[in-house]
DNA sequence: TCTGGGGTCCTAGGACCC
DNA sequence: TCTGGGGTCCTAGGACCC
């Protein structure tokens, strides 16, 4: 059977998940920063009208944003990531096969559907909007690239609302005339450089492109790009997501860190929160890598260093973890230097009832995996914590800056909407 | 002065094996 | 002077995604 998908995507997520809370920003220009309040990566609609970039540094539009009297936000994770679950959550009601793509877009799988494809749209958007308060497009094609563009349209244009069906459509050919080769899902920046020099500026003459030198040119991908735009899904919906292959968190200072010992806490810090991450998994970790790095845009002193410590047998263990972690940034670290940024990567990630044991472990493994139960349990709980001392006691010197963050109203019991 | 963070996959090349 | 063929595994780098 012919395939059929839809690809639902939130409008503007983050300033949308803003709005939904604070009434008084709807309607206006609002931006969300990244992290560290560096670059804008959320724009309301009339920000975006405003002529605001997508991932222009903070400072470099300081001008128009103060000019507009635009609303600058701290980006929210913890708002977002909750929002989020609410969106799939209620996709998960509309489909029973549901791709979660990332944190504003899931892939649907309509094959089969008796229903008109355009009014289960509108279905898709009139509950999700009741439930969440959020606006959603709808794009829906024989393969998931056709289905972002779909939604592309869907978005761009006033007559869609919301909701575009390209499958088996007499527009096809006229909607991939609109989309430009940059924006078809799967083409970057240099294949599109690439694309542009043969003549290949649209999604159509994409489409209609020599697959041979595709081949050659842009390997497999490029030619299941292609595939997928001549109406052949090459990508399935992937509903029961594949273990995660590595974990990596790491942070920009809000301040440069000139001494070993915040630099140590910071670290600590991030190994923490990774290891909680690869547990949250239920993995273990085979490798880990820690870096230090100073400012990148700089000219003058710049470093950037990396050790990767192997496990003789997988770890979970946040001590453990921390411990051969703070022996790399001894060694990394480098009197004289301003670093700006750090990090640690897990790799080698093996499921946590599958590790390969050792014939003579030196670590009671029964009893870490106890004490880290133990402590995940305490800090999930809302109104205790508790941390290593690795990471320090003061308020870090180090922390991103995020001084324009809402609350957090629908995870934190202290941080509710208020309603006067 | 100020410039994010977290992922995946593919490819080429080297090391090594028989 | 002549110097095979086929395979695996690992890693680094590039490209792409949101």
């Amino acid at each position: 059977m012919k395939k059929v998908f839809a690809l639902v995507d939130c409008n503007n997520f983050y300033a949308s998940c803003e709005q939904v809370f604070a009434p008084r920003l709807r309607g206006r220009p609002i931006v969300v920063l990244s992290n560290n309040d560096g670059c804008i990566v959320a724009r309301s609609k009339q920000a975006r009208a405003l002529g605001i970039g997508m991932g222009v540094p903070a400072f470099e539009a300081e001008d128009i944003l103060k000019k507009h009297h635009v609303e600058v936000l701290s980006s929210n994770y913890a708002l977002y990531a909750d929002m989020s679950g609410r969106v799939m959550e209620t996709l998960s009601t509309l489909t029973p096969r549901l791709e979660i793509y990332s944190i504003d877009e899931a892939f649907l799988d309509l094959t089969g559907m008796t229903e008109d494809r355009q009014d289960y749209g509108h279905t898709i958007r009139d509950r999700v909007r009741k439930w969440t308060g959020l606006e959603v497009s709808v794009g829906i094609g024989r393969s998931k690239t056709l289905a972002k563009v779909a939604n592309k349209l869907a978005k761009r244009s006033d007559k869609a609302d919301g909701v575009l069906d390209l499958t088996d459509s007499p527009w096809l050919d006229r909607a991939l005339e609109q989309i430009a080769v940059e924006e078809v899902w799967g083409i970057g920046h240099a294949g599109a450089k690439a694309l542009q020099g043969r003549g290949i500026t649209t999604a159509r003459a994409l489409r209609d492109a020599d697959i041979a030198w595709i081949r050659k040119r842009f390997g497999v991908n490029g030619v299941r790009t292609v595939y997928e735009l001549r109406q052949m899904d090459c990508y399935p919906i992937d509903d029961n997501p594949p273990a995660k292959q590595g974990v990596t968190v790491s942070r920009s200072f809000g301040q440069a860190v000139e001494q070993l010992e915040p630099l140590c806490q910071a670290v600590a810090a991030f190994v923490t929160r990774a290891a909680e991450k690869l547990r949250e998994g239920r993995q273990a970790a085979q490798h880990m890598t820690i870096f230090v790095m100073t400012n990148r845009f700089s000219r003058v002193g710049r470093y950037f260093n990396s050790e990767t410590i192997h496990f003789p047998r997988a770890t979970g263990d946040t001590g453990e973890l921390l411990g051969r972690a703070m022996e790399c940034v001894r060694r990394l670290f480098r009197q004289g230097c301003r670093f700006k940024r750090a990090g640690v990567i897990l790799q080698g990630l093996v499921d946590e009832n599958k590790v390969q044991g050792l014939l003579f472990d030196p670590v009671d493994r029964a009893r870490s995996g106890r004490l880290m139960r133990a402590i995940d349990g305490i800090n999930n709980r809302p109104d205790l914590s508790i941390r290593w001392a690795a990471q320090g006691l003061e308020q870090p010197s180090w922390q991103s800056r995020c001084c324009r963050r809402s609350k957090r109203y629908t995870t934190c019991w202290s941080e509710l909407l208020e309603v006067s």
